[in-house]
DNA sequence: TTGTACGCGTTATCAT
DNA sequence: ATGATAACGCGTACAA
């Protein structure tokens, strides 16, 4: 260890009288290592206080460790849980979390991805719903040969390369739920197109609906773009109706917060006048009064669970779970009808 | 430019008929060169379409092209806020934005922070409130030879390491626009310990009430954490009070809005029975209704100029501005008592 | 199982 | 103003 600076790999493979590249064996967990070799290696690393120069491996290996969350445009409570699974994914490990948003729409969105890839040159990737639909983009990963995960609605790639969660079936167990209450109008507030979520979301409805024997009334289907202002006008809509719903259905919490305002703004009670179920449960559904009821989506668990399998080899990435469950959470914003 | 792959510095020195060096003063924007040189490199530079590879930079400088946010348990908003306005910092450059939570009532959160920019070696780190008044992560910094900002709410460096906002002015004339609607009871409830910013914003809501002769009644204020919970907490105090105030002045809107939700539960009209003020103008304060009257705080702006700084020499960081200023929105939450 | 020599792509030193 | 050569710290053929 000449001079000061923080030891590096030559000062451990000369203090153990091995050379570097069987240090860098020990690091890398090789397995053709005798175990006398390897822990005298490691006790020279533990004593030195030897931590690998991240940058000298990238250079090495031609890829960063770094694992980096690709988005566009998603909301502040739902990006936020998904850089915290992320996290909780690599604690403990040494790589870190870059975050790095796009705008589909512009002309040279892909450009600017693989300009990303190729600067920064992150281990992996999680794609975040809608670009982890976004095909062209999946192929750049393949093409750069970085490793990436999609966060996704539908199951769109096999098991080492997808977290989902069963959106259709918990929206179906909710929508059962409302009928099981007895409501038989429910309004339905649809979600943006070109995301998968919002469709299967409705097709959990749908199902739910034909189950019981009940038609779906196109006038009670509004569209919706997961922002509460699309909610207050779908509701706007929907109480607006000769016939109003008794019971309505947003496909994210935002939008059901949207149209709880717009129906008391309106005069009407919550939930003695119309029941309104949410999904994602943020932290919001239980800050407004009457607290929603709500889809519990498994968002931090689907992103944990994406990091882990970045920084897993693909054989073990593939026997992770793919599919983490939504579930319903019964609070007080659903009554029977009147 | 051997085969294939990107072309690197050598290709670029080759086709150009100079040395490596020479092409690395061009990258740089060394100062001696001479004008013919330096354009005949950048034209072989646009001509190969060449881009210099940040891992080896990184390796030769010592510091990655990183800047990294490091926080503490920042809520949602805020969070996304720093993130949006880091990245529009560093727009256009060769950055990417990393992100790094820490839990400082850990034992070991000084060696967590120092094995975190050992690790990654992030060019400059963006130091978010509670974090950026910790003078122990600070001096790491200065000894590590990484360059941060501070996001403050008090002056507690000089003009190239801090960003900051007037809290405690735009609190006075948020304080004395509720005066000047004729309230004199006004009640305080106050952010959590351990940060800066609630003492400012306590020490602005004090001097517009000296300022208007009103005397500071210690019933009126009340303990919060910026939490929806602690806002519901002290109002539930505030109006339970033999001589209730007609106003309410939370230190961010999380607590107003706990403030407001606790109000129209014990029957309450807002505002006609009590007005409310919050900070920070999120979103939440538009999406609830009666919209909220709030302090905007200007924490993308903030965050952009504090990405700025780092990546620009002291010198210029200096000029920059530090102080970027906050002011009321005056939305629907606010009239004169009864 | 272990070691040698070289490559990764850039910057820094010290000449000229 | 420019260039030759050595770092920077680790991984990998290939040899032993």
């Amino acid at each position: 260890m000449k001079g000061e600076g923080k030891p590096t790999i030559n000062d451990v493979a000369a203090a153990a009288n091995v050379s570097k590249k069987t240090v860098s064996r020990v690091i890398n967990k090789s397995p053709l290592l005798s175990d006398k070799t390897r822990a005298k290696v490691e006790a020279v690393i533990k004593d030195l206080g030897f931590v690998p120069n991240l940058q000298a491996r990238a250079l090495a290996l031609r890829r960063n460790f770094i694992i980096a969350a690709i988005h566009d445009n998603p909301n502040a409570q739902f990006l936020v849980n998904v850089q915290q699974g992320i996290l909780e994914g690599i604690e403990g490990s040494e790589f870190g979390l870059m975050v790095q948003p796009f705008d589909r729409n512009t002309e040279d969105f892909e450009q600017k991805v693989r300009a990303f890839l190729e600067r920064q040159r992150p281990y992996g990737v999680v794609l975040l719903p809608p670009i982890s639909s976004d095909e062209a983009i999946v192929d750049l990963c393949r093409e750069m040969g970085t490793r990436y995960v999609r966060m996704s609605s539908i199951k769109n790639d096999d098991e080492a390369h997808i977290v989902s969660s069963n959106d259709r079936d918990a929206v179906r167990e909710a929508t059962a739920y409302l009928i099981e209450k007895g409501h038989t109008r429910i309004g339905l507030i649809e979600g943006p197109e070109g995301f998968t979520s919002p469709q299967e979301r409705r097709a959990g409805f749908e199902e739910a609906m034909t189950a019981a024997g009940l038609s779906l009334d196109p006038a009670l289907v509004r569209p919706g773009s997961y922002t509460f202002e699309s909610g207050v006008t779908a509701a706007q809509d929907l109480i607006a109706l000769d016939h109003p719903p008794t019971a309505i259905f947003a496909c994210n919490d935002e939008m059901a917060i949207g149209a709880m305002i717009t129906c008391r703004r309106s005069g009407m009670l919550i939930p003695e006048d119309i029941s309104i179920v949410g999904f994602d449960d943020t932290p919001l559904s239980s800050h407004v009064w009457p607290s929603l009821t709500t889809v519990r989506w498994p968002i931090v668990e689907m992103a944990r669970t994406a990091a882990q399998k970045l920084i897993e080899p693909d054989d073990a990435a593939a026997q992770m779970p793919w599919m983490l469950p939504s579930n319903l959470v019964e609070r007080g914003s659903v009554v029977p009808p009147k």
